[in-house]
DNA sequence: AAAAAAC
């Protein structure tokens, strides 16, 4: 405990020699001076900055300038071999150090960076913690449900599973020790080729429960034929999409470690970073495609890309790639394009929400599919110290204050324990950054009308401690893994329920302790009942006064449009339910839902009225 | 009503 966070408190300053260090990589000393702007994925193949030139422009397309060393058979195919594409090539070559930095491949004779390059010496504060020190006792009595036909058993070690030679050492490499109770069970449902709908919250190891069966796959799958040369389309194997730009990004570096040396190349495309470096990422050779929506419809038009070979889909996320916004370019990309239709292709889902008319959308997409739900860790949200607080929109800000002041008092090393503070508006983001920064504190800001470069400087920003306060909106709320976020402030409350569970998410990860606090006024009676059920289900304290609300709410107002209850935490198999007890909530303790005490909250759900009330409401 | 996601 002390260990992990003091020491990224301590090491965050000490960040830019390690960042440093590593870029050198022995081999030389006229590494990046001081400023360790971060480099992101898709920024990577770029000379250092230097004292001389500051920074490289954000595009650069044409042909590198740099020299061309090396032999590079196969590389430059539109272009000269480019030699920061091979970092430290040959033996003697050494780019600049910082090429070990860079995120890619060679063709040829492929070499690739160990995207654990990081973790081996000097940068445990952005590595190793999300890796490790899971705390597996949190773990135990999670309940499991899941149903389908011939539901392939779980596993109870990586051991039991034959995921082949290379992945076995990343999975070592990475530390995990024992699959988490997603990936005992989603990994032998996908490597039996089933479609999945899963449940499962973020922080278990979700992304390692689909990537690892689909590098497998891959892996076992005979290498395919590649394109004639000249021929600028790619068809990746798999694809799988998020919603934001900065969880596609995390997902990449994650499934980066997981191919790692196991001849399966995975690239990123998103929007907000110039198209051209994807561009080259995407011909240097593709199997696993993580994307945006957006970026990727872009590539499609474009026709760079063809999801004419997909055998694996993975959604992240999934009902919220399925909800109102996003689903008409999910539609497009899945079954619009030339991507082979379900039962050709392994579907996977993975959310910890998936309220139930979402669930029937995202059936669509899926062939005799098996449904897992799995609680989350401590069975419920047990980790997270839920509190409510009733204040007015005119208190917030002084309100806010004295949290970040009893922060500041819990911080370690004159470091400020990380809290994130939700907001409903762009605006509103910018506007109690500006306040916070007028009040000395430390803070800054992720939303979606910043810069790219600023977004992901923020969240860089906030991850080291550097600004240990972020200003959010749902941008952030669902799937970034912020290790030692302590305190998660719902500053205004979400009008939908499961959009809480996904930013109060953000806080007590990977079986650590985690506290959120919500600042509830008159704005939020609509949400009252839902929160006062959930918090309750959570064996949370349950404000008198918000038990008041959610009793007044319940007459006619208050449910919540998208979800029902029991959709949360696992939630359940909208197939089970037969057609009168569409409902909601009446059937939860049927049968084969296992789930001692969870997704069994009757509550709020009860006289949710099916699609007709639905409508009704939208 | 807002947020997100392409240029």
């Amino acid at each position: 405990m002390r260990t992990s966070w003091a020491d990224l408190a301590a090491n965050s300053a000490a960040d830019n020699a390690s960042y440093a260090n590593n870029a050198g990589s022995g081999n030389n000393t006229s590494a990046p001076p001081s400023r360790p702007a971060y480099v992101p994925p898709h920024l990577r193949n770029r000379p250092p900055p230097t004292a001389e030139s500051p920074a490289p422009p954000p595009a650069r397309t044409g042909p590198a300038s740099g020299s061309g060393t090396g032999t590079g058979t196969g590389t430059g195919r539109w272009s000269a071999p480019r030699n920061e594409y091979r970092s430290g090539t040959g033996g003697s070559g050494h780019t600049s150090g910082w090429g070990n930095k860079s995120a890619g491949w060679d063709r040829g004779r492929d070499r690739e960076v160990n995207p654990f390059a990081d973790q081996d010496d000097s940068e445990p504060a952005f590595t190793d913690q999300e890796n490790t020190g899971i705390n597996f006792d949190a773990y135990e009595d999670i309940p499991v449900e899941t149903t389908g036909e011939n539901v392939p058993p779980p596993v109870n070690t990586f051991a039991e599973i034959d995921l082949g030679e290379a992945l076995n050492e990343n999975i070592r490499r990475c530390k995990y020790v024992r699959p988490t109770p997603v990936q005992r069970n989603a990994i032998p449902i996908s490597l039996a080729g089933r479609d999945l709908m899963a449940c499962a919250q973020t922080g278990s190891g979700k992304t390692a429960a689909f990537c690892f069966p689909i590098i497998s796959g891959i892996m076992r799958g005979q290498p395919m034929q590649r394109p004639p040369r000249g021929v600028r389309t790619v068809y990746p194997l798999a694809l799988v999409l998020s919603p934001t730009r900065e969880l596609s990004m995390q997902i990449h570096e994650e499934a980066r470690k997981f191919s790692y040396q196991t001849g399966v190349r995975v690239v990123v495309a998103y929007g907000g970073a110039p198209i051209n470096q994807q561009l080259r990422d995407l011909e240097r050779g593709v199997d696993i495609l993580v994307a945006t929506p957006g970026r990727l419809v872009d590539l499609l038009e474009r026709a760079r890309v063809s999801l004419q070979m997909i055998r694996y889909l993975a959604l992240d996320e999934a009902d919220r790639m399925l909800d109102m916004g996003f689903e008409p370019q999910i539609r497009k990309i899945v079954e619009q394009m030339d991507m082979p239709p379900p039962g050709d292709r392994q579907t996977m889902l993975f959310s910890a929400t998936f309220p139930r008319e979402i669930q029937r959308l995202a059936a669509d997409f899926l062939s005799n599919y098996i449904f897992l739900a799995v609680g989350r860790v401590g069975s419920s949200t047990d980790l997270i110290d839920q509190r409510v607080e009733y204040v007015q929109e005119s208190d917030k800000r002084s309100h806010l204050m004295d949290l970040l002041h009893a922060q500041r008092e819990n911080g370690v090393q004159g470091k400020q324990a990380l809290t994130l503070v939700f907001v409903e508006t762009k605006k509103g983001a910018d506007a109690l950054e500006h306040w916070l920064y007028l009040n000395g504190f430390p803070a800054t800001t992720i939303h979606g009308d910043r810069t790219q470069q600023e977004r992901e400087f923020a969240l860089r920003s906030f991850k080291s401690g550097n600004t240990p306060i972020l200003v959010a909106t749902d941008v952030a709320a669902r799937g970034l893994d912020i290790p030692h976020v302590a305190h998660v402030v719902n500053f205004d409350l979400p009008n939908d329920i499961d959009d809480y569970v996904h930013r109060i998410g953000r806080t007590g990860r990977a079986g650590k302790k985690g506290l959120a606090t919500a600042f509830f006024n008159d704005n939020n009676a609509n949400l009252a009942r839902s929160l006062a059920d959930l918090m309750q289900e959570a064996n949370q304290e349950v404000p008198a006064w918000l038990s008041r609300y959610a009793a007044r709410s319940s007459f006619g107002g208050g449910r919540n449009r998208r979800s029902g209850g029991g959709d949360r935490f696992g939630g359940r198999d909208f197939r089970r339910e037969g057609s009168f007890s569409r409902g909601g909530g009446s059937d939860y303790h049927s049968a084969g839902n296992s789930g001692g005490g969870y997704g069994a909250s009757g509550g709020y759900a009860g006289g949710y009225g099916g699609p007709g009330v639905t409508s009704a409401w939208d």
